[in-house]
DNA sequence: CATTTTTAAGTAGCATACAATTAAATCGTA
DNA sequence: TACGATTTAATTGTATGCTACTTAAAAATG
């Protein structure tokens, strides 16, 4: 029962300030379960894209995960010192680079099984509520899809 | 009607993707509207808690915003050098350093009074959605919490 | 009262993110 | 076919976040 706030601009009231730590919290329960793992979280994602669909090239990666090759680039750079990847220039389209996956990139799978249940272990939430959650996040990156699309370009 | 996959490393199923990347595109939308304050959105939650209840020590700033010391110094540094707000070293505890506002950080709250219903419009979500997915993530915030709390240490 | 422990900030180093720019390859079209 | 426009990655520079460590001050303990 708190009381509710008029103020607007009340720090509990801002969706963006509980996504933003929401996604902080959610990111250092990961963070030891990837690090025998030799991955940060946003490598784990890259090697999630490759492990469905490899190989993808570095725009496809990008497009998968929302992130700019100023981003990916050096991540993946990263990734293949570490033995988890191959990059390539494409032969049909030498503009691409293509990103492929090491035996050693592969066998990683088997240990990635564990992450998904660890981490709804240490929630300690329903599957139901995470679902409902997923969903409802899912909403809100369309919407912010739509207001990037319309916004006036300078 | 997407089918439901059964690999339970799909990249559509995992909750802290959603998460990340509903924050990261949230926060594009808050971008542009701050950039002409002169502020990012770390530093605009800053400010939100100190409009709230300055002066604040570092420490009672980042329990607020679950920041650490390490990101805080360098982005208070720089709200200083900015002009909107001061530090300095507390009488009573000479460890604690205490953030007030200067009057220009104290004006910049009028113009701030924009940015909540300029991103409501242009996320185009309604307020009781925004008010449900904020209260789910209040969840996940505290489910993380208690998670952490039970980490073994090492 | 002296020493140890704890606490509050800050620093150093690393890994994202993102804007702006660059470089190279491909495409479209005259 | 030549050439300007577009596309794909990479690079540069700035601002978070986080781990590990440092420094200084306060608290606790013998």
């Amino acid at each position: 029962m708190t009381k509710p706030t008029e103020d607007p601009l009340a720090l509990e009231r801002q969706v963006c300030f509980a996504l933003v730590v929401a996604a902080r919290s959610v990111l250092s329960i990961y963070r030891p379960l990837l690090e025998p793992m030799g991955l940060t979280h946003p490598q784990y994602l890259v090697m999630l894209a490759l492990w469905a669909d490899a190989p993808l090239s570095v725009g496809e990666i990008g497009t998968m995960l929302q992130l700019d090759s100023p981003t990916l680039s050096p991540l993946l750079k990263r990734l293949e010192s570490a033995g988890f990847i191959i990059r390539r220039r494409s032969d049909v389209d030498e503009r691409q680079v293509i990103v492929e996956l090491t035996p050693q990139g592969r066998d990683l799978r088997e240990q990635a099984l564990r992450i998904p249940p660890a981490v709804v272990a240490r929630l300690g939430m329903s599957i139901p509520d995470l679902e409902a959650l997923r969903e409802s996040l899912t909403q809100v990156i369309a919407a912010s899809r739509r207001a990037d699309a319309s916004e006036p370009t300078s």
